[in-house]
DNA sequence: TAGGCCATCTGGTCCT
DNA sequence: AGGACCAGATGGCCTA
């Protein structure tokens, strides 16, 4: 239900519930009865607010609400927004499920934050790549030769454009997987370090994005002799300032 | 123990 | 009127 359900987190989440007793639950029922209370004479001050009564069709000041009815509405909006959470959160799983980083009960779950910084630096290689190969298609179809090679059997010129694919798919998350640690290393090798942050100056904004620094093993300063780790093309960086300045 | 991350509650605002 | 969205506050869990 909740994403933080998952195997490699012992943080437990409160269901759905109306009444949430859990010591978890900031404001538990019996918390928020006391809440009540203690606010009685607060609210029977009556500041002018009015709070909406799930029960009948007309308004009443907070001051006529008893104190079931601002139970009720309470736990109702926090029940909602509850579930409105937990929405976010699956949608933050299913997008974790689609990035280029190991899935597994022993791996670590991305943070949110990584997962978005992540996210968009995979959109913005996966858009160079894709703009290189839209070149490179277009240099293999070049012409005249390219509608007549669309109605017949092509002869490729195979050897340069699996050079050219070979480097792009070192550059796709599926060539990224190498980098996905075994479970035995799972927990401090996330992803490599270059790649999250993708050359991106929103790196820039925080002082570790990704907390790599100090909980991976990936070494700043150390080159990574693996193609994952080297300079992006130029169109990518080129993207990358197009997508920074604007 | 400090810091990061997170869930939850809450009140305000905006939208339908 | 009712719900969605948002941001601040708070406290628990985990790791270095």
């Amino acid at each position: 239900m909740d994403s933080d359900s998952g195997s490699t987190c012992s943080r437990s989440v409160s269901p759905d519930l109306v009444v949430d007793d859990s010591p978890r639950s900031f404001f538990s029922n019996k918390m928020f009865q006391q809440y009540c209370q203690e606010n009685r004479a607060d609210s029977e001050a009556g500041q002018g607010r009015t709070e909406r009564c799930s029960g009948g069709g007309k308004t009443k000041t907070r001051s006529e609400l008893n104190n079931n009815e601002v139970q009720d509405l309470r736990l109702k909006v926090n029940s909602r927004e509850r579930k409105r959470m937990h929405d976010l959160n699956q949608a933050m799983d299913s997008l974790r499920e689609v990035m280029p980083y190991a899935h597994g009960p022993s791996v670590r779950k991305l943070s949110k934050i990584s997962t978005l910084l992540l996210a968009r630096n995979y959109i913005l290689m996966l858009s160079s790549s894709l703009d290189e190969m839209k070149k490179l298609v277009g240099d293999v179809y070049g012409g005249s030769a390219a509608a007549q090679s669309r109605t017949t059997a092509p002869h490729l010129p195979l050897h340069p454009l699996a050079q050219s694919l070979h480097s792009l798919v070192a550059n796709t998350p599926s060539a990224l997987q190498h980098h996905s640690p075994s479970p035995a290393t799972a927990l401090h090798s996330p992803p490599s370090a270059s790649f999250l942050s993708f050359h991106a100056p929103v790196q820039g904004l925080l002082k570790d994005p990704l907390h790599l620094a100090s909980s991976y093993r990936h070494f700043p300063g150390m080159p990574c002799p693996c193609s994952l780790c080297q300079p992006l093309p130029t169109t990518t960086s080129t993207l990358h300032s197009l997508a920074m300045t604007k």
